[in-house]
RNA sequence: GGUCUCGUAGCUCAGCUGGAUAGAGCAACAGCCUUCUAAGCUGUGGGUCGCGCGUUCGAAUCGCGCCGGGAUCACCA
């Protein structure tokens, strides 16, 4: 039994003897006594004080008492307006230290046969152009409620769709033909990503300028888009493409080769992995296939001109189209594609979409044609939908020049690290090779920890011309306790300080001490409801609440010098104990943390 | 226009399954390194929780209505 079970029941069982009233488990509330008052915890007395028929005071009061005389965790307490604040015996705190500091996978919960299948879809990436800021909230999302996930028991698979096909690319394709001169990555010393990137960039300005001049002969807007030799030359590539045209295929397959290499370079630099990779161009015939089955099922319907249609006003939607009438497939046919194959790869029981909110419809429709095809999870599909990142100015535009690249940013966080520890002089001793190993995890830590402290549904907004921060509520600082803390420890070890159970559970430990006991008995329920919310960012202020207070506790005493020997043990263990959950915490949100920085 | 979503300090964000005087960080100002890492600690100032009504012993939190921002309602992905 935990404390607050502990605590549950003894509330019921004071209000039983004391009122001769039965309470529900709702109505006892439970809560972190606030700073400002004497306690560890607080009972919400209200709810009683109909079946008492007495004030708030007196209720809080004569509960209080019984506890205080019956239940030996209790060891003293206080009643102001209707709230009754309990103090907890030291020497819980202390047994519930030890318990947490021999548990080597505190928190976690480890996959048992039963457990079913998660899959987790993200990054989910165009092969046009280079990943962006949008990408890396997603992709640092994606990767966090994985972790979290497995930390709950799941058995995860991280999956990835590359939408490697369509007119998109075919732009890119062109404008490499037409004005590349047959630059590659290796003649240009180009990413490849950003290669690609840049001849759809290209592809975009010529296509501009062929409307333009289109306009200027009277055509309109509208016409002149349709009608620009560059746009036609696009869609005859990928009419081409689709009829599996030589030529078409190998330009396709060699500048996809070239983005391939560099999204890996990203993901790598970010720290993100998938356990299966689908692309489009391999899903997407699957999709019509499920499409032509939902007809014959009856599921779906067909126009008089061939196109199929799901009809959703049943669902209080609208019809949606599956399939065009020349039979090219759409978006949601993709989609619906590579449900299938990946259904029959796994034995999955809950899938995942990582995809932005402004997608909330299309998944809305997937979920429901998923489930009218038969699919087990359809119906209960999670779209993990988060919001936009933004700029001061508003959303990121492409052609505007507006977007944050992930690499640039990644690599300036990287440099600004590194700067910093050399201001400090913090790293002095170390070798080259540590210090740009610890530049990485600081500057990537302070980025990864930005984007994933905000709740991940909310827009969130990045100002590009005032860095992310190193101090205060950052992932740096709280990688730089965790350096603190193990500095302390191995100081110790130096010392042949030993330290393991602590045996005397009538120590005098402070209050600071025991709050921060409190706060660490609570990580397994954060990391139970970051899983059941999707929510990392409940990680990542457990994490920041914890580490702060620790920071308080390390400026206000001290650990080795302690004379007591009972309490300089106990305070290593608490250290320890605060250095492994800020681990493991931090590695739900798959930022790594340094032993020295 | 329909649907969804957000609005908390100058800025970035917590708190939202109703509970005490609404919290952090940044920025500003004032302190603390002969002591285990000062990327730290302490203090000061800063709020009509968008507005109004309702439910309640009690509302930033729940409901309704406004106002303001965003998303979406494609034979785009």
């Amino acid at each position: 039994m935990n404390l607050e079970e502990i605590i549950q029941s003894a509330v019921t069982q004071s209000v039983k003897t004391l009122y001769n009233a039965d309470t529900e488990i709702s109505q006892i509330q439970i809560q972190k006594t606030k700073k400002e008052f004497e306690g560890d915890v607080t009972i919400v007395v209200f709810p009683f004080v109909k079946m008492a028929r007495k004030s708030p005071e007196v209720v809080g009061q004569e509960i209080g008492e019984f506890l205080l005389a019956h239940y030996p965790v209790v060891s003293a307490f206080n009643v102001i307006k209707g709230f009754l604040n309990v103090s907890i015996n030291k020497s819980h705190w202390i047994e519930t230290l030890n318990a947490i500091h021999s548990d080597a996978l505190y928190g976690t919960v480890l996959p048992d046969e039963a457990a079913g299948v998660m899959m987790i879809e993200y990054s989910s990436p165009n092969t046009n152009k280079p990943l962006h800021l949008g990408h890396i909230r997603n992709n640092l999302l994606g990767h966090s409620i994985s972790e979290i996930q497995k930390a709950n028991g799941w058995n995860v698979v991280k999956t990835n769709i590359v939408n490697d096909r369509g007119i998109h690319i075919c732009k890119s394709m062109l404008a490499w033909k037409l004005f590349g001169n047959g630059e590659t990555p290796q003649s240009s010393g180009l990413k490849g990503d950003h290669l690609v990137g840049k001849y759809y960039v290209i592809f975009d300005k010529a296509y501009k300028a062929e409307i333009k001049e289109l306009m200027a002969t009277g055509m309109s807007e509208e016409e002149a888009k349709k009608n620009a030799p560059l746009i036609l030359d696009a869609q005859k590539m990928l009419l081409a493409w689709e009829n599996n045209d030589k030529e078409v295929r190998q330009l396709w397959e060699m500048m996809n080769g070239w983005v391939y290499a560099g999204f890996d370079e990203t993901y790598q630099q970010m720290g993100v992995s998938f356990d299966k990779i689908y692309y489009e161009s391999e899903t997407y015939l699957t999709g019509k296939a499920e499409v032509e089955r939902g007809v014959d099922e009856q599921v779906f319907y067909r126009r008089d001109d061939s196109s199929v249609w799901a009809d959703l006003t049943a669902d209080g939607l609208d019809e949606k189209l599956l399939l065009r009438a020349d039979g090219t497939s759409v978006y949601m046919t993709q989609d619906i594609g590579t449900a299938k194959l990946r259904y029959n790869d796994f034995d999955i029981q809950k899938m995942v979409y990582v995809v932005g909110n402004e997608q909330n419809y299309h998944f809305q429709v997937l979920s429901i044609l998923l489930d009218k095809l038969g699919f087990a999870w359809g119906k209960s599909l999670v779209h993990f939908s988060y919001g936009m990142v933004e700029l001061p100015e508003g959303k990121m535009k492409s052609r505007e020049g507006t977007v944050v690249d992930a690499d640039d940013l990644m690599e300036e966080m990287i440099n600004t690290a590194r700067e910093t520890s050399q201001e400090l002089g913090k790293l002095d001793n170390c070798t080259e090779e540590e210090k740009n190993t610890i530049a990485r995890m600081v500057g990537l830590g302070a980025l990864k920890y930005f984007i994933l402290k905000v709740d991940p549904r909310k827009n969130m907004t990045f100002n590009p011309k005032e860095s992310i921060d190193f101090n205060g509520n950052t992932g740096p600082f709280i990688q730089y306790t965790h350096a603190r803390i193990k500095s302390v420890l191995r100081k110790a070890t130096e010392q042949g300080v030993n330290f393991g159970t602590i045996v005397d559970m009538q120590l005098e430990i402070s209050e600071k001490e025991s709050y921060l006991i409190q706060l660490l008995s609570e990580f397994p329920t954060v990391v139970k409801q970051a899983g059941e919310e999707f929510s990392p960012a409940l990680i990542a202020n457990y994490e920041y609440e914890l580490v702060k207070e620790y920071n308080q506790f390390y400026h206000d005493f001290s650990i080795l010098k302690e004379e007591n020997e009972g309490l300089k043990q106990f305070r290593l263990v608490l250290s320890d104990s605060v250095a492994k959950v800020v681990k493991s915490g931090m590695q739900l949100l798959g930022i790594e943390v340094p032993e020295r920085m």
